[in-house]
RNA sequence: GGCGCGGUACCCAAGCGGUUAAGGGAGCAGUUUGCAAAACUGUCAUGCGGCGGUUCGAAUCCGCCCCGCGCCUCCA
C-alpha cells in the first residue's frame, strides 16, 4: 500500500514518493531554546516522530534532522533579563527539552544540530544569495529582497501586494521594502556576534534552517515539517532562502502539525495559559500525554481539557486492562498456527489476522493515528468477548491468540510508541502519579484499608462502607478481591 | 480585508463516491458482588451545520448561506 500526505505545498493530499527509492530525508523545526517548553513543543515532536517510526516501520531508510535554533533576538534578551550568558541558557534549555522528550517516548533524531555550529554555511548561503541578486547588504547587515523572488508566497498561498498592504512591519530604513526580511544582523555592542564579510554578526532567524537542512539532506529532500504557525513566514522564508540560493526546488513535502488549544482557548503566553511539559507530566502519565497527543489527527487542533485527559487514561488503561488478563494465558510453546473452533475464536482469530492490515492502511493514509488507534481498540473488544466465554487458557488457540497479541503490540508500541510497557508496571505509575498529584498519602490510605478490613471481619459492615465512601469521595476507589484483600485505585 | 482549516450521537473523535456511519468516554441494561466499586459484554446517529446541485448512488464532489477557529507580527 501506498503512503498518502497532506502536502501544504499543493493543499492536496498526494503520494508519498522519496526522491531516492528506499530513502527519505525529514527536517522538522525544533525549539528556539529561551524557555521551558509547552504542549505544542510536545505535539509537533510527538506527531513528527511518529511519522519517522512510521516511515522505518514501513523499511525506509529515514535521515530524521531536527534543529536547535540556539541565536536569536528571544535568547539575547531573556540572557539580559535572567543576568545569564545567553550559551549558558540556550545549554539549559535544551538539557530541558532533552529530558521532556526522553519523558514523551520521543526518539532522538538521527542529527540534532545547533544553529551557532553552522556559521560558516549560514554565510555561505547567504553570499550565494547576494549574488544571485536576492539579497543585498546594509549597513551591516543583509536583507532578503522579497520581490526579486518571483515563487514569494507559494507555500502560505498568498501574494506580495496583499502582504505589503497589511502593513502591520515596523518601517525600516535600512530594508529596502518592508516585506525584506534578515538574513544577517548586525551586532549590537554586547551581543554576541561572529565574524562575516559584512562585519560583526549573527544569522536572522529562517537562515539556520535552511541551511542545516539543505547541509544534512542535500537540496531537494522529501520532508520538512513543523507547526502550523511555522507556514508564514518562517517556511515561506527558508524556501525563499534555499531555492534562491541554489536555484532549485527546496523540499518535495511540506507537513504541519495542528495547534493545541486549553479549555477551547489559544494556548499563548500573553493568557497566561500555556502548560509545560512537564507541569502536564507531573499530572498525567506520560504515556497518557502522548495518548491524548496522537488520539486525534496530527493536523488538527486538539483541546487540553480535564476531561479529554481522563478520557485518554480510561483508553490507556483498557488496552492495560486486557493485557493484565492475558497473564492468565501460559506462554507455552510458540504455536504457529491454531484453528479457531467456535464463534468466539473464529472472531478473534480475523480481527487479529486484519489488524495489521487495518493499522497500516490508517498509518498509509496521512498518519491517521485516530483511525489505527480505532482498529486496535475495536480488537480489544473482541479479545475480551472471547476471554468471558471462559476459553481453555492452555488451549493451542489461547496460546496461539495471546502470542499474536504479543507481536501486534510490540508493533504499535514501535510505531506509537505507547503500549510498550508492562501492564502491572503501568498500574503502579498511574498510581504514583495520581497519589502525588492529588496530595494524598500512601500510607494514610492503607491503613485505612486496614480498618476497613477488621470490621468487614467482624461483620461491621456498616463502619466498612462508612471508610470505603470516605475514601471514594477523596478519589479512592477499593475493590475487594476474593481472597479477603483489597486493591485501590484512583479514579 | 486576504489566505487557510473545521462543523459527524450527551462529550472527544475517525470517515477522502458504494456492504449495517470506526473507536474512546459518559448514560442505560446485563454478568459479577455482603452491598458496592472495578472489570467485561450489550445498547446508544435512518443521521453527518442549513439549502440547493452533480451522480444509479454523497457525511464524502460542486455552489450558496450560517457558525466556530487559525494565520497574515515572535510563536509548535
Amino acid at each position: 500500500m501506498p503512503i498518502r500526505v497532506y502536502n501544504s505545498l499543493t493543499q492536496k493530499k498526494e503520494l508519498f514518493k522519496p526522491i531516492k527509492k528506499g530513502k527519505v530525508g525529514m527536517y522538522v523545526c525544533g525549539i528556539t531554546a529561551y524557555d521551558s517548553c509547552h504542549l505544542g513543543h510536545a505535539r509537533a515532536a510527538v506527531a513528527f516522530d511518529v511519522i519517522y517510526r512510521y516511515l522505518k516501520y514501513r523499511g525506509l531508510d529515514v535521515t530524521y534532522v531536527r534543529n536547535y535554533t540556539d541565536i536569536d533576538d528571544k535568547i539575547i534578551n531573556r540572557a539580559k533579563e535572567t543576568n545569564t550568558p545567553w550559551n549558558e541558557l540556550t545549554e539549559s534549555y535544551i538539557r530541558e527539552y532533552q529530558e521532556d522528550m526522553e519523558a514523551l517516548n520521543v526518539l532522538k533524531p538521527t542529527k540534532e544540530p545547533r544553529a551557532t555550529e553552522h556559521i560558516k554555511q549560514m554565510i555561505q548561503s547567504i553570499e550565494a544569495l547576494i549574488k544571485n541578486k536576492v539579497a543585498y547588504e546594509s549597513k551591516g547587515s543583509v536583507y532578503y529582497a522579497v520581490r526579486q523572488f518571483k515563487n514569494y508566497g507559494k507555500l502560505s498561498h498568498k501574494n506580495i501586494e496583499e502582504l505589503e498592504s497589511g502593513a502591520r512591519i515596523e518601517i525600516d530604513e535600512t530594508k529596502k521594502d518592508p516585506l525584506d526580511f534578515a538574513l544577517w544582523k548586525a551586532a549590537k555592542p554586547s551581543e554576541p556576534s561572529w565574524d562575516s564579510p559584512w562585519g560583526k554578526g549573527r544569522p536572522g532567524w529562517h537562515i539556520e534552517c535552511s541551511t542545516m537542512s539543505t547541509h544534512y539532506l542535500k537540496q531537494p529532500f522529501d520532508i520538512h515539517g513543523g507547526g502550523r504557525d511555522l507556514i508564514f513566514p518562517h517556511h515561506e522564508n527558508e524556501l525563499a532562502q534555499a531555492e534562491g540560493a541554489a536555484k532549485k526546488h527546496f523540499c518535495n513535502y511540506f507537513l504541519h502539525n495542528g495547534f493545541i488549544n486549553i479549555n477551547a482557548e489559544k494556548m499563548s503566553k500573553s493568557l497566561r495559559n500555556f502548560k509545560t511539559i512537564r507541569e502536564v507530566v507531573a499530572e498525567h502519565h506520560p504515556e497518557v500525554v502522548r495518548y491524548f497527543l496522537i488520539a486525534a489527527h496530527y493536523g488538527s487542533p486538539i483541546d487540553y481539557t480535564q476531561k479529554n485527559m481522563a478520557d485518554a487514561r480510561a483508553a490507556v488503561d483498557r488496552f492495560y486492562l486486557l493485557a493484565g488478563r492475558l497473564q492468565s494465558i501460559s506462554d507455552g510453546k510458540a504455536v504457529k498456527v491454531a484453528s479457531p473452533k467456535d464463534d468466539l475464536e473464529k472472531e478473534l482469530a480475523k480481527s487479529l489476522k486484519e489488524l495489521p492490515q487495518k493499522f497500516e492502511a490508517a498509518m498509509d493514509e496521512n498518519f491517521n493515528t485516530a483511525q489505527a488507534l480505532g482498529s486496535i481498540f475495536e480488537t480489544i473488544r473482541i479479545f475480551n468477548k472471547y476471554l468471558d466465554g471462559k476459553p481453555d487458557l492452555n488451549s493451542p488457540f489461547a496460546k496461539w491468540a495471546k502470542g499474536q497479541w504479543n507481536k501486534l503490540q510490540k508493533d504499535f508500541c514501535e510505531v506509537l510508541g505507547v503500549f510498550g510497557l508492562e501492564a502491572s508496571f503501568y498500574f503502579k505509575q498511574i498510581k504514583q502519579v495520581k497519589v502525588s498529584s492529588q496530595g494524598l498519602e500512601q500510607d494514610w490510605i492503607e491503613k485505612k484499608i486496614e480498618e476497613r478490613r477488621q470490621a468487614r471481619l467482624s461483620k461491621d459492615f456498616k463502619r466498612g462502607d462508612t471508610i470505603r465512601d470516605e475514601l471514594s469521595k477523596m478519589g479512592v476507589e477499593l475493590k475487594d478481591r476474593p481472597d479477603g484483600t483489597t486493591e485501590w485505585h484512583l479514579r
